[in-house]
DNA sequence: TGAAATGTTGGGGCG
DNA sequence: ACGCCCCAACATTTC
């Protein structure tokens, strides 16, 4: 008696090198339907943003042309995933589908439905890690419960096995001639009516082979100055790995066993700070999926409860929040990151460090409106990631920088950029101020401006809140909060 | 994975 | 020669 079918499930996993579930499908012997199911109701509030789609939809292309390859095709429907799944099921005559795991709080509920669903109807149903380190139930402090320090965190990770990349599995796919018909990937609406999106083309290559190449030219000419370059943004030192990351394209066994494999001569691993200090930035991310998993209201609300009742300022109109999106604060580091996020889909870390303390400090706003902003314009939006880095930002989360902590965007634009090469890339409109003047441009003199083409107020506007002023009243603020009677 | 305010120290100008 | 003061440089504290 022949085995039947086995439906592979992609969701976050999208690349056929390092995933366990297709391992262990291929190792059950039948053939395997590959499936991808676009099921946006199913991810609660946190449905994929406009620039997640956008990658999303390519890297399903690249995935369906890897596929192509192997003589069978990418299976894509939409709709509710447990119904799908089950028209699949009956239209391929398989009888068990395998998936890799999720740890959103909605992929959670959904895939847990979904699994005992399946179970009942004798469906062989199974879930696999593909794309963490450490799951999230593997990690316990001393007292049993979750970390919420990176520090400890990390070191506890460090001490433990890491497991090497799945086995390559060569299965024998589906042939398109007994495929049912997917729907073409155009069908979902991935990708925008209006062409906002034509720089990411030039800027990225989404899929499998696209990940490969960025961590080969990552491992060969930026990880080893990776500690001290990774803080300016105009050096192009980040591996700039976080969408591929998210939506599987690579997985993290697959960095560590390459930074292994690169120190197999010496056996010392990792060899250096920049090793290191990457390998802790993966770390982070693992972190984030941590805490999601032990604190699955942090999306929404403030791990540290008291910030629930913080006193954010009003903007009745949206004008700040507007100004913050556009990249029109009047604040050259703030603007060249928001219109890096808003051209390419991607905002270097330490200015998005810069530009989250800004809106949540200078423009007194909640921290969830940035995090909603990240969330539609960033191809790499995670909603681990994501989450920790706005309540890190906000000074709410677990082991986040204190409130208190206010980043001085003049000092910090000067600290980092200081011939003012990034902020001239994003801004335009400035290139030609000199570097001296380049961060505080309201206080350069007449001459300067209008020798450099710049009109305040006109072609480029002026501070719409005041550095000292604004940090009084953030500090004010906090001190509301904790004078608040309980 | 800050910045600003405040405190301390020591060299040098100067009466 | 000496004490006083200024202030830059650095350290510490506070937010």
């Amino acid at each position: 008696m022949s085995t039947a079918p086995t439906l592979l499930w992609f969701r976050q996993d999208l690349r056929l090198e390092d995933n366990p579930a297709l391992s262990a499908a291929a190792a059950r012997g039948g053939v395997v339907v590959a499936v991808y199911i676009w099921d946006p109701e199913g991810e609660g509030s946190w449905a994929p943003g406009a620039a997640s789609r956008w990658w999303l939809h390519h890297s399903l292309t690249a995935l369906d042309a890897a596929l192509r390859r192997a003589g069978s095709r990418l299976l894509v429907r939409s709709g509710a995933s447990e119904r799908v799944l089950g028209e699949l099921l009956a239209a391929t005559g398989a009888d068990a589908v395998y998936w890799n795991r999720r740890y959103e709080p909605a992929a959670i509920a959904r895939d847990a439905a979904i699994k005992s669903g399946l179970k009942a109807r004798g469906v062989d149903a199974r879930s696999f890690n593909a794309s963490l380190l450490f799951e999230p139930t593997g990690v316990k402090n001393r007292q049993g419960g979750p970390f919420q320090v990176f520090t400890p965190y990390w070191r506890h990770c460090l001490s433990l096995e890491v497991e090497r990349p799945a086995a390559a599995a060569r299965p024998d796919w589906m042939p398109v001639s007994r495929l049912p018909v997917a729907d073409a990937l155009e069908s979902l609406g991935l990708l925008p009516t209006l062409d906002w999106a034509a720089a990411f083309g030039r800027t990225w290559v989404p899929g499998e082979d696209g990940a490969r190449k960025a961590l080969e030219a990552f491992v060969a000419a930026r990880v080893d100055t990776y500690a001290t370059d990774r803080d300016f943004p105009s050096l192009g030192a980040s591996s700039r790995l976080s969408a591929a990351l998210h939506f599987g394209e690579i997985g993290p066994r697959q960095i560590w066993e390459r930074l292994r494999a690169r120190n197999e001569e010496t056996g010392v691993f990792p060899a250096s700070v920049g090793e290191s200090r990457f390998l802790a930035e993966v770390g982070w991310r693992e972190f984030a999926y941590h805490l999601l998993f032990h604190f699955p209201r942090t999306p929404e609300a403030p791990l540290r409860g008291e910030y629930a009742a913080f006193p954010w300022a009003d903007d009745p109109e949206g004008k700040l929040l507007r100004a913050w999106r556009r990249g029109r604060t009047g604040y050259p580091i703030v603007d060249a990151g928001m219109r890096e996020l808003w051209t390419t889909g991607w905002m270097h870390n330490r200015v998005r460090m810069i530009v989250a303390s800004f809106l949540v400090k200078h423009l007194r706003l909640p921290w969830q409106e940035g995090a909603r902003w990240f969330w539609d314009t960033l191809v790499d939006a995670d909603l681990a990631s994501n989450t920790l880095g706005w309540q890190w930002s906000a000074g709410c989360g677990a082991d986040a920088a204190p409130y208190f902590r206010i980043f001085n965007p003049v000092l910090q634009g000067e600290k980092f950029d200081a011939e003012g090469r990034y902020v001239k890339t994003w801004i335009p409109e400035l290139a030609r101020l000199p570097a001296s003047c380049i961060h505080r441009p309201w206080e350069a003199d007449p001459g300067t401006l209008a020798s450099a083409g710049v009109e305040l107020g006109r072609t480029y506007p002026r501070p719409i809140v005041d550095h000292v002023r604004a940090r009084q009243a953030a500090l004010a603020a906090l001190q509301a909060l904790k004078e608040r009677p309980s």
